[in-house]
RNA sequence: GGGCGCAUAGCUCAGUUGGCUAGAGCGUACCCCUGAUAAGGGUAAGGUCCCAGGUUCGAAUCCUGGUGCGCCCA
């Protein structure tokens, strides 16, 4: 150890920064996120880009109710990649975020929280709470997107519940009652008739309850196939088909028998044993061993086999009723129990309701809300309750001899979740908007033709659900929501709703807020001059359902986009998960066609969903699910963000804690890398980029600043097409590969050991400067809190923004571009391979350990020779050893490389193997170049 | 059960109109450096391209049928 190492080492130009290596995003997010705030940052990026072409993402609102997930934070995320990167590409790209507050969950949670307390509320009551619930929730999501650090105008969102918003949604319904859309009809719902109120699929319990399980024979009158009435000589009245319920007391209502296309029935011919009469009947064809041996009968025999498609349209009559109905197809039928032929009341369930709206049939409910059979049901029955009407239809079946067989049955039945007590099925009347009215279907899939797709496939998605629906059932049974403003005559029942009472309406609650409606009496809110359509009278009663919330959120366009927050209509862009062609990317476009004749967003971004690393959906029952909020607590929202951006969230998105890991380990690659430029860019500040002559620039700069071309042409191409992962595996990988393991390595001698003020050296963080400066603005959409930070370490003084997030992407300079450069680095490159292979074999024998220790000597062939040649001393600084040889050779490989321990002395100072070591008399242990830079500045030392 | 997708190294992704021993980065193993240091560098090992048929001189790529997973319906 020479004495004076230690002075030598002070000469050189080590790497300085405040930029510390531990990120500690969990502590300096929130910082950072405090300081855009007091500096309203997203109101100066308004400002920077007024009169800009404007293309505004517009948020789907998600529902207030909990933390939000990991779905929701990669949502948010990605529309930030969105909007971030819109800006800086020059766009007026604001983002008002939104959330969904009314509905079912919420309204649950409140009612649920209240126990027997919520029957002494009223509705008005009741709206209030589900209120402040919403409200608390936005509060706390609002709070957890700020933290993954969304860019919003996050002190003025929209919400559903507010009256602005109330308005925009009752304008769209006006407009869609002056268009012809809306109409009102029969459903069927879950009802529970002890506390005579509508429920929801979750507000529904599951247990097993006993009902009679019933077969019964409809006597058929047509359609029973010629083959079979021909074998036994037999007329179609000598028919019936055999059905199955569980329900007897939905016969009043049977209007159909459902059989399945596809599957095979069977003509049957027993004998009853009871009543000793042939009967021939109808029956899934695989179950008809398995009915007869119901009752024991052995003496049947099948007269003939036909497809279910065949028996459609053939006719039976009520088994206890003066009507003929048909036999139509359903695909749900199977033979897993039963008869194979599904006993079907449009009134009293859903899968029957859909059969009945594709052959149009009546919609029967002779059901009051008590659960007590109208008058319109058999006088035998009127007055009884249903359950109670169970042994009177059974009972009357077997009088009538159309009984086969009943027996109790335990099976899996709803029950109300507050009373406990089992539900029906019960038909009301609701409000529909009409799919196939002034063809708004067609309309629509027309203007999903013009929209943009992303990825593509999702236009067929939409198209396909589009083509398929059945009209939409806008009413809700429920408290918390926009009501229908639909009065009912109380002297003819009749239903008043037109597009001017809905807009008298609509200004109402724009004033008072939806909340007028539940509040005020009638009277004080009726429309001027309000006269029922049908008699005429002026006396009404408010009806009680909600809108659906898609509705709502679906009349977006209309109450954020094209008014209260003049954002624009229609949207650049809308972007949610998959699961949204059904939900709000449809019920957006649909209200947005019937109102305005065209769609409300130019491009549609769906991602997939989160899964676990396995595939699997993430779910907190699975016990899988990654916490979005904790997650960010503990690693911080750059390296989540990081972790996002490196997905094709076209795909489903796997996330687990090792991802989280990896990008961790990412993140922090790139942490260090602009460490390492910053590092070394400490003293450049002082000097003006644009003073450096660019004669100056080394070769290997260059080449540097093309492939700096190239990853920024790149990445905006990605940016462009919104595939940030592209962008993301990008510039990692030029992180990685070109600069940390390539030129900033090999810089590292020029900017340690030269001259700190030389060309040289200022040549080199020119580069470094330029790097750091386009790389910090690439990735600002990304980590936006790294980049900030990083960009404010720039050294820099004119003219650049104070906030990178103000800042647009760079653009690559021609200067830099030369391929026939880039060709010779290549070769380079590869001679570089060629030699740090044959250097490890050095390593393994402990002949060298760094690369500086060593001579190589190249045999290349004669192609390459003058290429290498000339390039032979920067062939040697790119591979950071002492000297290299170029000879002519050939064999397997290209280059054959020969490496041996450098015979020349170390450098104390650089610590490279030279020639000149030893050469001079007053710094014996120096190199030719420390020389010079010592001498050099012990000069300028003297001199100052 | 139906509609729409996805399936290439442990992970994230490339693989252009079918044509090289199927690539990259990360991770892993081993090694080096100790002047980016809770950093940095090097080398290497990793693949029945989900499976099975078919078309073709030739298939990760085209066709058919499966399997698994996801979303939406039923």
């Amino acid at each position: 150890m020479s004495t004076n190492a230690k002075p030598y080492k002070e000469t050189l130009n080590l790497p300085a920064t405040g930029f510390e290596m531990k990120a500690n995003l969990p502590a300096r997010e929130p910082k950072m996120q405090e300081g855009w705030r007091e500096q309203d940052l997203y109101a100066r990026l308004r400002e920077a880009r007024r009169g800009a072409p404007r293309r505004v993402l517009h948020d789907g609102p998600p529902y207030a109710n909990g933390d939000i997930h990991m779905g929701t934070a990669l949502n948010k995320m990605l529309k930030d990649f969105v909007v971030r990167s819109l800006s800086m590409r020059g766009f007026d790209s604001p983002y008002v975020p939104g959330w969904d507050t009314h509905g079912l969950p919420i309204e649950h949670k409140v009612m649920k929280d209240l126990g027997p307390k919520a029957a002494s509320l009223d509705r008005a009551e009741v709206r209030e709470l589900c209120r402040v619930e919403a409200m608390k929730w936005v509060d706390v999501q609002r709070a957890q997107f700020r933290r993954l650090g969304v860019l919003g105008d996050w002190d003025d969102p929209y919400l559903t519940l507010d009256p602005r918003y109330e308005a925009g949604i009752v304008d769209v319904l006006a407009d869609l009652l002056d268009a012809g859309y809306v109409f009102r009809q029969l459903k069927p719902i879950h009802w529970c008739t002890s506390d005579q109120t509508a429920l929801a699929e979750a507000e529904l319990e599951y247990r097993d309850e006993t009902t009679p399980s019933i077969y019964v024979n409809f006597p058929m009158v047509a359609g029973v196939p010629d083959a079979w009435l021909a074998a036994e000589g037999s007329k179609p009245e000598e028919w019936s088909a055999m059905i199955w319920t569980t329900t007897p007391w939905t016969l009043p209502a049977n209007v159909a028998v459902a059989v399945h296309p596809d599957l095979t029935y069977a003509g049957v011919r027993y004998v009853d044993p009871e009543t000793g009469q042939v009967v021939r009947t109808i029956l899934g064809a695989d179950l008809v061993a398995r009915v007869m041996e119901l009752r024991k009968i052995t003496d049947f025999a099948e007269v003939g086999r036909c497809k279910g498609r065949e028996l459609e349209h053939a006719q039976y009559r009520h088994p206890f009723l003066d009507r003929v109905s048909p036999i139509v197809l359903a695909n749900y039928v199977s033979v897993e129990d039963g008869t194979g032929l599904v006993h079907t009341a449009p009134g009293h369930g859903g899968e029957d309701y859909q059969t009945g709206l594709a052959y149009q049939l009546p919609v029967l409910s002779p059901v009051g809300p008590s659960g007590k059979f109208t008058d319109e049901a058999p006088e035998w029955l009127v007055g009884l309750h249903v359950f109670a009407g169970n042994p009177k239809v059974v009972a009357h079946l077997k009088e009538s001899g159309h009984l086969y067989l009943e027996s109790p049955l335990s099976h899996s039945y709803p029950h109300c979740w507050r009373c406990k007590k089992p539900v029906i099925f019960r038909a009301t009347e609701q409000w529909f908007v009409g799919v196939d009215r002034n063809d708004l279907r067609g309309r629509t899939l027309e203007e999903i033709k013009q929209v943009r797709w992303y990825p593509e496939w999702g236009q067929a998605r939409i198209e396909a659900m589009v083509s398929l629906r059945p009209d939409w059932c806008i009413s809700r049974q429920r408290s918390w929501g926009v009501p229908i403003p639909a009065l009912g005559c109380t002297a003819c029942h009749a239903q008043l709703l037109t597009a001017e009472t809905a807009r008298h309406f609509r200004d109402l609650f724009r004033k008072e807020g939806a909340d007028a409606w539940f509040s005020r009496p009638v009277e004080e809110i009726l429309p001027p001059d309000a006269k029922c359509p049908q008699c005429g009278g002026t006396s009404f009663r408010k009806e009680g359902d909600i809108l659906d919330v898609w509705f709502e959120s679906g009349s977006s366009h209309r109450a954020v986009l094209a008014k209260g927050f003049e954002l624009g209509f229609p949207a650049f862009m809308y972007l949610e998960g998959s699961d949204q062609h059904r939900g709000w990317f449809q019920s957006s476009i649909l209200t947005s066609v019937g109102t305005t004749g065209k769609a409300p967003f130019e491009s549609i971004l769906t991602h997939g969903f989160v899964v676990d690393d396995k595939g699997r959906k993430m779910a907190k029952s699975e016990g899988n699910a990654i916490p979005a909020v904790k997650a960010t607590e503990q690693h911080g929202a750059d390296v989540l963000r990081l972790m996002v951006s490196s997905m094709d969230y076209a795909d489903d998105v796997r996330i687990s804690e090792r991802s989280i890991k990896e990008a961790s380990e990412a993140y922090r690659k790139i942490r260090n890398t602009f460490r390492y430029l910053l590092g070394n860019l400490e003293d450049y500040a002082k000097f003006d980029p644009s003073t450096v002559d660019l004669a100056t620039l080394h070769e290997i700069d260059h080449w540097a600043l093309g492939q700096l071309n190239g990853v920024i042409r790149d990445a905006l191409a990605a940016y462009e097409r919104f595939e940030f992962y592209k962008v993301h595996q990008r510039i990692y990988q030029f992180f990685s590969v070109e600069l940390s393991s390539f030129y900033l390595d090999v810089l590292k001698d020029r900017l340690y050991a030269e001259e700190p003020l030389g060309a040289d050296r200022r040549a080199a963080q020119f580069v470094l400067h330029k790097l750091h400066d386009v790389l910090t603005r690439l990735l600002a959409p990304i980590l936006p809190h790294t980049a900030e930070e990083s960009w404010g370490y720039m050294p820099h003084g004119q003219d650049l923004p104070a906030s990178v997030h103000l800042a647009t992407f760079p653009e690559p300079d021609p200067r830099w571009d030369d391929a026939e450069r880039d060709a010779r680095w290549e070769t380079l490159r590869e001679a570089r391979d060629a030699i740090l292979r044959a250097l490890e074999g050095l390593r393994k024998d402990k002949t060298i350990g760094s690369a500086q220790e060593a001579s190589v000597v190249v045999a290349a062939p004669a192609a390459d020779l003058p290429l290498l040649q000339a390039d032979r001393d920067l062939l040697a600084t790119i591979c950071l050893v002492s000297e290299v040889e170029i000879r002519e050779g050939s064999g397997a490989d290209r280059f054959q490389v020969s490496a041996s321990r450098s015979a020349h002395g170390k450098c104390e100072r650089c610590w490279n193997y030279r020639p000149s070591v030893g050469r001079s008399p007053e710094h014996p242990t120096l190199c030719e170049r420390c020389v010079r830079v010592v001498t050099a500045a012990a000069e300028k030392g003297a001199a100052s």
